[in-house]
DNA sequence: ACCTGAACACCGTTCAAGT
DNA sequence: ACCTGAACACCGTTCAAGT
C-alpha cells in the first residue's frame, strides 16, 4: 500500500511525542516508515510544512472555551504536553499563519467581557505571548534536566497562574471603575 | 599568531549580527577565520557554550536600570537588535543559568516599589516571559518577511508597551489600595 | 600548546530512473 | 502515480598526528 500524507504526519507525530524534536528528522522518519528519505517529499512539501501540520494537530483541542482563563490554560497545557512543543509552535508559525489559531477566539472572549476592541486585541496578544514565553521557559528548563520533577511542575503552574491573574487584573482595572475588592472578584470571573 | 577564545567569540558575534543564526555554523566560522573546523574546539567547548557567550554579550548592556519599565524595555531592545536574538537567548539559557541575568535585578526594582518578596518574584517572571514571548513573536514574523517594515516595528512597539503597562497595572493594583486615577498615575512611575 | 587532516555519524533536499 | 538510488551540499564533533 502506498504512503499517504496523513500517514507521514501520523508517524512524525509519534516520533515527536516519543523522542522529541531533536530526533524528528526526515531521514529518521523515512527509516521508521521503511522507505527512502526522498519518498517523503512526494507527500509533504518540506520539513517546515510538516512541522506546521504537527503544530496544528497540537493546538486542535484548544477550542470552544468559555473564558480567557480556560482558553489560555488549555493552550498552555496543549503545548506543554508535547516535548519541545513550544519550539514546534515557534518554527511552525514562523512560516504559517500570522497569528496563532486561538488568538481571534481569545479576542472575542475578551470583548464579551466588555473590553473595547483595541483593548481586547492588545490583551489577547499580551496573554498569548506571555503564555508562549512561559511554556518556552519551562520546556527549555526541563530539557536541560533529564526529567521534570513533580514539584517543579507544580511551581511552574502556580507561577503561570499568578502571572495570568496579574495580566487579567491589569486588563480589567483599565475599564471597570470599581474598588479593589470588586475588581478582585471580577478578575476571578474572567 | 594563535587563535584566542575572545577572537572566536568576536568572529561568531560578527557572523551572527551579519548573517543570522542560520549561517553561524562552526565550519563557516572556521572558514571565516582561515582555520580548520577542529581548531575551534581548542578554544571553545562546543557550539552551545559559544552561543551562551553570545547571549551574555547581547544582554550585557541591560544593566543598572532605575525602573522595571526601563529594564524590560532595554531587554527587549537588546534582543531585538540582534537577528534571531530570541533564539540565541533560548538556546543559550537552555544550557546556562537557570534564570536570565536581569531577572534578579528586576526583582529588586519591584521590591523597591513596595511589592512583597513573592509578588516581586512572580512579577519579574511574568515580565521577563512576556518580553521574551513578544520578541520571539516579532522576530519570527520579520524572519518570514524579508525585511522589517518601519510601521510594523512601530506597531509592535506600541503593542509591547501596552502589554507592559497592563502587567504593571496588574501588579500595582494588587497591593496599592487606591482609586483608579491614583493607580494609573502610580503605574506610570513604575 | 596549538593546529591540520581526516574521519564519523549525521542532516534536508533534489531528481533521474525505475515500476 | 509513487518510489528507489544516488547524489549534492552541508552539519557538529573527535582525535591521531604533526609542529
Amino acid at each position: 500500500m502506498s504512503l499517504t500524507r496523513t500517514a507521514v504526519v501520523d508517524a512524525a507525530w509519534a516520533l515527536l511525542r516519543t523522542y522529541g524534536l531533536g530526533d524528528l528528522t526526515m531521514r529518521r522518519l523515512a527509516r521508521e516508515m521503511g522507505v527512502q528519505p526522498g519518498a517523503l517529499y512526494w507527500h509533504v512539501t518540506d520539513k517546515q510544512t510538516l512541522l506546521l501540520a504537527l503544530a496544528e494537530r497540537m493546538l486542535e483541542p484548544v477550542r470552544d472555551k468559555d473564558s480567557p482563563t480556560e482558553l489560555v490554560t488549555a493552550l498552555r497545557l496543549a503545548i506543554l504536553e508535547i516535548r519541545d512543543g513550544a519550539d514546534v509552535v515557534a518554527v511552525a508559525h514562523a512560516l504559517g499563519s500570522e497569528t496563532l489559531p486561538p488568538t481571534t477566539e481569545l479576542v472575542s472572549l475578551l470583548r464579551v467581557l466588555g473590553l473595547p476592541d483595541d483593548k481586547a486585541r492588545g490583551g489577547a496578544l499580551t496573554l498569548i505571548r506571555y503564555t508562549l514565553g512561559s511554556v518556552a521557559a519551562q520546556q527549555t528548563r526541563t530539557s536541560i534536566a533529564g526529567r521534570s520533577s513533580e514539584e517543579q511542575d507544580a511551581m511552574d503552574e502556580q507561577d503561570f497562574e499568578m502571572g495570568l491573574e496579574t495580566i487579567l487584573r491589569g486588563l480589567g482595572a483599565s475599564h471597570v471603575s470599581t474598588g479593589d475588592s470588586r475588581t478582585a472578584a471580577r478578575t476571578r470571573d474572567i
